[in-house]
DNA sequence: AGCTTTTATCGTATATTGACGATTAACGAT
DNA sequence: ATCGTTAATCGTCAATATACGATAAAAGCT
């Protein structure tokens, strides 16, 4: 007679985490600031409190459309949004997203 | 008679300073993050103090010569460091790099 | 010297990223 | 309705990143 296999749980004990929820989401953070003209617009809005779209591409040496693209890779990774504001794209930090890199950073 | 031109200095007043050495520095270290097994990795570094090679790739679901280039990517982002201790590598955290980070996220 | 263990590197294949010009879409103004 | 402005998207290219098996390199052991 086969003994009854209790209910598995959360196997505490197998150490090996590995990569967790949590990493993921870190990484996925710190990768949208993985280059240093994302990090200059975020060091922009946070200077600035929020800005046109076309200010932030005059601010940097690149052509538009890659600045569009920077710009919606941090806006996929939550880092900040943007609000259409007549036939322009106002964009902002959102600060709750920095402040959740810093504290994952915080943990590590 | 033409003025005499002032020597070049610093241009305080052009605005832009676009993309700047530190935002390199934070977007060099951002990307070294920028993947869930390296955040993993640190991770396991913070936690146990330093740890053999070996020990890295048993708590990751990624082939011996995966793991061994991201330890390269974290090393030359200067978060780890190893040092060869007989047949095998003992690595740990570079506590400076990452708090070096923490604080550019800080100013951001 | 030969063998084992441990880690780095090579070679390679696929996927993603970064950059740009050109085009499209959305909106206000004329 | 057309025009000009602003921003996103498309298409494309080169470069980088990710992953792996296979191989090399380094060190200890017999």
């Amino acid at each position: 007679m086969k003994t009854v296999a209790p209910a598995r749980r959360k196997l505490h004990h197998v150490s090996a985490p590995g990569i967790v929820r949590a990493d993921e989401h870190t990484a996925r953070l710190a990768k949208a600031l993985g280059h240093p003209a994302r990090v200059a617009i975020v060091r922009m809005l946070v200077r600035r409190g929020e800005c046109v779209c076309g200010a932030i591409v005059e601010g940097l040496p690149l052509s538009q459309a890659t600045v569009s693209q920077h710009l919606k890779v941090l806006k996929e990774a939550g880092l900040i949004h943007g609000e259409i504001d007549g036939p322009r794209v106002c964009y902002c930090i959102n600060p709750e997203a920095v402040n959740r890199l810093k504290s994952l950073l915080d943990q590590l």
